[in-house]
RNA sequence: CGGGGCGUGGCGCAGCCUGGUAGCGCGCGUGUUUUGGGUACACGAGGCCGCCGGUUCGAGUCCGGCCGCCCCGACCA
């Protein structure tokens, strides 16, 4: 993307309504604009970002033997009647009257329209599990929206649904699912603690909700270096396998046995027998939850399949949602500094900004091009008629993993500056080995 | 929903108490200058002062109502 032709509004001065990092840095930025209170406009670069988390949790949902749906945003009122939560619901959801007078809502989350899904289509037990997920918009009419992207009304989730014979399975999809979403926030470059949780409105008595720890989080957490140490996308031995029913027992084991708690459950007796150097405080965001709930859904709307003996059996089921849009935010509070945002490399917007320092010089030119059409799409070419203070300032803000320096001196000696954003190392070498260090 | 605050060029704000021709900084446009971490100067464009009503000779300013946005609390991905 040329910086000269693009729609990337990024601004000096912090707007007035953002109080928070991620919410400053994603307007500065030019990532998001606000439409109205808790919705938001996504802009090129932020909707680049929003997509490459999508594509992440995409990727770990499916290795881990989900199958990709897509669900309508707008619910018909009766399924909910079906459930019993359309009044218990509240004022959170967003009731809408089509013109036939007929009662509709727009969906907060779709447990409802799922199960319906599923006791239309799925007959016998000889089909089960299945896990069904969907990367969609929802809307909750939250009382009050903030903090940006990170609490909005409308929001990007991917929300998960399973459907098991019975108990035991249940609980290995529950397993399996924990393990998708460690190794998702593992990718995203997150920290992330899984805690025992409230089930909520949504009902059932097994769940847990990931906190992510950034220095900004909202709560106070206290849990195990254990989990700071445990790669959950490693192989062999060590590795977890979503497949292998002992792996997963061992995994959540690891989840579970060791402590971890946010400021409202913290249990002091239990945290002094942690061994105190390993003992961690920070604070997090929360940025999933899942759930098991038995057959809250599949009884109250009669969805069931024939068993082994052809007498029906109600399916076990759980859910799982994280909040792909909040999840923006998050790693924004978790990776950013005085200057702007740092990227983690698997999800930033571009791997590389390439600086023309000296637009209209040939040399300088030349070499960006040369760079350019090398990168493509992996880069942003700031080919402005800036200054050169201005380029380095709004490469910092969008957090760019790498800078290519493109200056006239270098130029002329056939070199170029490369910068890592993060840590802010900075060497000069040539373009080929630029490019070679950027991984293009 | 309870409590608090704020709406004035694109952004950040002053002006309101004490009514009398709408300002500052940044940004934007043109020109000159400068050029390796937000260059300097000059000129210029851009505002029914959130909306409706009232008081007044006269309202950004005073009064009433409404709308929007932000912060704290309760709730959530």
């Amino acid at each position: 993307m040329r910086l000269s032709h693009s729609f990337v509004p990024t601004i000096k001065e912090t707007p007035s309504e953002a109080q928070i990092a991620s919410h400053r840095l994603m307007l500065r930025a030019g990532l998001v604009r606000q439409t109205s209170a808790g919705i938001y406009a996504w802009l090129p670069v932020g909707f680049r970002v929003l997509k490459n988390i999508e594509r992440v949790v995409r990727e770990e949902q499916d290795a881990a033997g989900a199958q990709e749906i897509l669900m309508p945003t707008i619910q018909p009122a009766e399924l909910w009647r079906e459930s019993g939560r359309y009044d218990g619901y509240g004022k959170e959801m967003l009731r809408i009257v089509d013109r036939h007078d007929r009662e509709m809502l727009y969906g907060p989350t779709n447990e409802e329209v799922i199960t319906d899904l599923f006791r239309q289509s799925v007959k016998s037990y000889r089909e089960l599990p299945q896990i069904l997920y969907h990367i969609q918009w929802k809307f909750r009419d939250e009382v009050r929206p903030r903090f940006g992207v990170m609490r909005g009304r409308e929001f990007l989730m991917k929300d998960g649904y399973s459907f098991d014979l019975d108990y035991a399975g249940a609980v290995v999809t529950y397993r399996k699912m924990m393990l998708a979403y460690m190794r998702t926030f593992q990718r995203l470059g997150l920290k992330a603690i899984p805690m025992e949780a409230e089930s909520g409105p949504i009902g059932g008595d097994l769940s847990h909700e990931f906190i992510i720890l950034a220095p900004t989080g909202e709560s106070q957490v206290f849990y195990d270096a254990a989990f700071e140490e445990i790669d959950y996308l490693g192989q062999g031995a060590d590795g977890f396998s979503h497949d292998n029913v002992a792996d997963l027992e061992r995994f959540f084991k690891l989840m579970t046995n060791n402590y971890a708690a946010t400021d409202e459950k913290h249990d002091t007796a239990k945290w002094a027998q942690v061994d105190e150097g390993r003992r961690r405080e920070g604070r997090g965001i929360e940025v999933g939850h899942i759930f098991y709930f038995g057959t809250k859904y599949s009884k109250s709307m009669n969805a069931t399949v024939a068993g082994q003996d052809g007498k029906p059996v109600t399916p076990e089921m759980g859910s799982y949602g994280v909040g792909v849009s909040r999840l923006v935010g998050a790693v924004i509070e978790a990776s950013h500094d005085d200057a702007g945002i740092i990227w983690p490399d698997s999800i930033a917007p571009f791997k590389a900004a390439i600086l023309n320092l000296r637009r209209g010089d040939a040399a300088c030119d030349a070499l960006c091009e040369a760079l350019y059409a090398k990168l493509g799409a992996a880069a942003l070419y700031d080919d402005r008629d800036e200054r050169a203070g201005a380029k380095f300032a709004d490469a910092d803000l969008m957090g760019h993993p790498w800078q290519i320096i493109v200056g006239p001196r270098g130029a002329a000696a056939g070199k170029v500056e490369l910068k890592r954003r993060a840590g802010g190392e900075r060497v000069e070498l040539s373009p080929e080995d630029a490019l070679a260090r950027v991984g293009a």
